[in-house]
DNA sequence: TATGAATGAGAATTCATTCAT
DNA sequence: CATGAATGAATTCTCATTCAT
């Protein structure tokens, strides 16, 4: 080794980056309570002590944990949802395939249990998940719906409603994929379920084609 | 305490249900780790060492509170729908009504609630409420939805995905209740939902008046 | 059955002396703090609640265990070693059969194992087991080396020491039985170790045949 | 606590040792079950915490304890005994003096009566202690005393037996000591008994001046 | 007498948090 | 910044003892 190089480099900046992926690891494997901060040190490399140094209380690492990985993902989709022109058959496949794909790769259906798992130790972060994501979501998209029944393409109802028939199995097969998957249950082909269940639901949504007419 | 009252009084018979009863209240508030015996012993009203009359560590407590919260509702209603000789759609509006009923009424949201949190602390408890529950109820359910293709009621598709998408608003309406209520956001109103996305549901699922013959 | 036999006899004269055995059986393998109330009833066949019928405490059942069992057998050794006419090694021959019969027999190793782990916790029984059991024993015997002395059977030397050396290898063999011999090391042959310790011992302590006229 | 002292200090090499101290007192005071980890602690002078830093359970700590203070005393002794060239009496005499001052000074005694204590709760302790300092003494011991009588030095006769005989006082004295003196009981003068033990054995295994000769 | 359900004071153990280094 | 030894409050579980039956 070169002297005058460090041994290693510091990087202070990545840090809070790595602590909370081995937080949002640990906690949605253990749970809030019995997640051990030992273990998320361990794992993100650094002392115990270190956690402190970043964050106040395992509290402040756990909400840090949730906030960080629910922002990106949802904005963007529901932006996207607000100002398509799409039919509304095309948007809801769109975004299907989008959010199958955001599930797939990413944590959230693991940060979603654990906001369900503890809703009631920490209402703040259920009414946080409730704001930026749910709310979000929603209003886009029973916008979206609201919309497209102006134009003629989707039948009377209530738009919540309707948004809620659609995203109903996506939760399902979020859910299943964290709970019972792992306890050796046949994972659910969440493509094949979107897929069915666009269409189920959008021949029951759409006005038909000739109905307008008659 | 007052002198002539008895400290305790002999009431073996009813006790384990009192204290499942209390300890429901307290995990589904806490969740596992974070319910404190004492708490839950204090509701029950014993002490904390009348608990392991009962149950020998809290753990069994949780697994019991689970296992007797989930047999008695859902056999009956997936006996049912395996026998019924009625139309799908009517078949559906049933089942829909009835377990809103359930739902409303009992505690299976809050046990929900808990094996979903608690599933990889408890992997048996997942394993059995897939048994038990959803294992039960889609076989039942996808069974009937067989049938019905079967009669030319309903359209071809995987009929496990169909009752995914019957059941996956459900799921949403239960956890809505259970997680966002709570913390003040607006109770979806199930029984509208369940109404609507029946009709949406089966408006894309069934064979259409015409269609057969076409 | 003939009607008007009882089904029972109650044998509450009995009882107490079968709770001592109980609790004897297992002090003995647990040790007092150890030892858990449950078990010795159950043992004893009776319930809980019925050794506070008969004794006042934990520690109370523990004394009586003790006292119970040191009485009897040696007060009539010492009484015979006070009066004995015998010559000094025919004594000791007789009297170290008789007591390897003892040992062997009764549950007086299991006692002095419990009077021994438990001598700080329980200074009394100590001083009980010291003023019954050893100062007996040791007064008798020390009584009769002297004597011996006195008829020019044995050496000086200090009669309590020569007691020591006679006895120490006793009590060796009692505690190896109960110490090692449950975890699978070789018994000792008692009744070698004595009949050899015996000669030896004799050996170093007579005054020999020609010896006195010299 | 006056500010600007420190609330501990780091002092991890120090640290077992001095639990094991405390540890040994008080075990060896209370035995086992009795014995309570806030004593220790506080003995120790650390936080009840703290002794979990450097042990697993209490079990660990006695265990740690018993095999710490068994080791170094006896090792040495052995050696000495397996490769000494003296004559047999002058070899015991000399052993004796050495065991009476480990004895004396050390903690043997008390760790002796644990382990006697405990033995059925800790059998591997007894196995510990069997095979690192009994067996290690009855092999050099025995083995020396078979080199004598191949000398013609010593009387025929099972030499592991001679051991026995000439060790039984020693545990006699040491028990004494732990047991009795305690509780009022006059001490026994260890020199003093084994000085006379030795020739009292002694005369009854050495082969006699002119006896070979006979 | 006898039972065994109920109590409640402890005890071991865990772990978030602090702080000397 | 970073460490990790040390703390101590909190929690589960045990068990001698009591007492309604």
């Amino acid at each position: 080794m070169p002297p005058g190089q460090p041994k290693w480099r510091r990087r202070s900046e990545a840090r809070p980056g790595e602590i909370i992926a081995a937080a949002l690891a640990v906690f949605s494997e253990k749970g809030f309570a019995a997640a051990r901060l030992d273990d998320i040190a361990a794992r993100a490399g650094v002392s115990k002590g270190a956690l402190y140094l970043y964050f106040e209380t395992k509290q402040d690492l756990f909400r840090a944990v949730v906030r960080e990985t629910i922002a990106p993902n949802l904005a963007t989709v529901a932006a996207f949802v607000g100002q398509s022109p799409l039919p509304f058959g095309d948007l809801i496949r769109l975004v299907f395939a989008r959010i199958a794909e955001v599930i797939t790769e990413g944590r959230l259906g693991a940060v979603a249990k654990m906001v369900i798992g503890e809703s009631r130790n920490f209402p703040e972060l259920a009414k946080v998940w409730h704001e930026d994501v749910v709310s979000v979501m929603l209003g886009a998209m029973s916008g979206a719906v609201a919309a497209a029944q102006a134009r003629g393409e989707v039948r009377p109802g209530d738009p919540q409603l309707y948004v809620f028939s659609l995203a109903g199995p996506l939760l399902l097969g979020v859910l299943w994929r964290e709970v019972f998957v792992p306890v050796g249950v046949k994972p659910i082909d969440l493509k094949a379920l979107l897929a069915q269940h666009a269409e189920v639901v959008l021949q029951g949504m759409l006005v038909e084609a000739g109905e307008g007419r008659a």
